[in-house]
DNA sequence: GTAACTGCAAAATATTTGCATCCTT
DNA sequence: AAGGATGCAAATATTTTGCAGTTAC
């Protein structure tokens, strides 16, 4: 996954922020706040234009806003599963007490659950906290 | 559920306010935000009385936050499940994207999904988003 | 050239803190 | 009486909007 490439699939100008923003996200294992955004890209980078950056990526499908249980809303790219065409909606993210860090776990599969009569579902997103693999050794 | 006794349990003073908005949380079958409540309680009550009465709540584990795909917090009651000394972190929450009520399915139980090596578990949210079956009619 | 994107200023919204006063126990 | 809770003002933080200027195509 290219960021240039990327802007170009989903029909996106190629611009300086955009760019330098997917790349932070290609080189991040873990879900990124607006404010690691900023924090990673340096002091050059209007705010206003990273919130305007996410809105876009998150309206092409590029990334997905990821659940947290503190306030502030983290990001991170739809991966393998959910690329072109086959863009489903199940995510499964970890978030360590410890580091603080939320990790998308692509290769944990939701088991189906049995939902009460009448409601149907569309799309489901599962947060487990505890702690990570780094901050149990 | 009582919320004159639930204040007694534990151990908070009973003042107008926290009694209203436990009330408006008893009567409620969805989950609140602070919107929501503002609203709930007519107009002369302090917005910032309301956040310290959701983080006093909170801290005291009478309510839970509710994790929603949009921006804001709601919060819910901790039902029977996870009453004193019982106190259990799993949460099943619906958010319909019709009407937007985000409601607690407290029967519903998460199978147990398999964590990578290393992790271990404490709590687990899982939001499931679709329809409901009121607007489903 | 044109539409899209950016950057700045400012507005709107959301949340927190300080402090004097009031109320529950 | 004493400590906790409230209400108001103001500080801080977060997100959105408007608009003029710039840039990608």
């Amino acid at each position: 996954m290219n960021a240039t490439q990327t802007l170009k699939n989903f029909d996106l100008r190629h611009t300086n922020g955009r760019e330098e923003v997917l790349n932070l996200f290609l080189g991040a294992d873990h879900a990124l706040s607006h404010g690691d955004i900023e924090n990673g890209l340096g002091p050059d980078h209007d705010r206003v234009t990273i919130y305007r950056t996410l809105r876009t990526f998150l309206d092409k499908g590029i990334l997905h806003k990821v659940l947290d249980d503190g306030g502030n809303p983290k990001y991170a790219l739809c991966r393998e599963t959910c690329a072109e065409g086959n863009h489903h909606h199940d995510h499964v993210h970890f978030k360590c007490e410890d580091c603080g860090q939320t990790t998308c776990l692509d290769q944990v599969i939701i088991p189906v659950v049995a939902l009460p009569n009448g409601y149907s579902r569309k799309e489901m997103n599962l947060l487990i906290q505890g702690v990570c693999q780094e901050c149990n050794k």
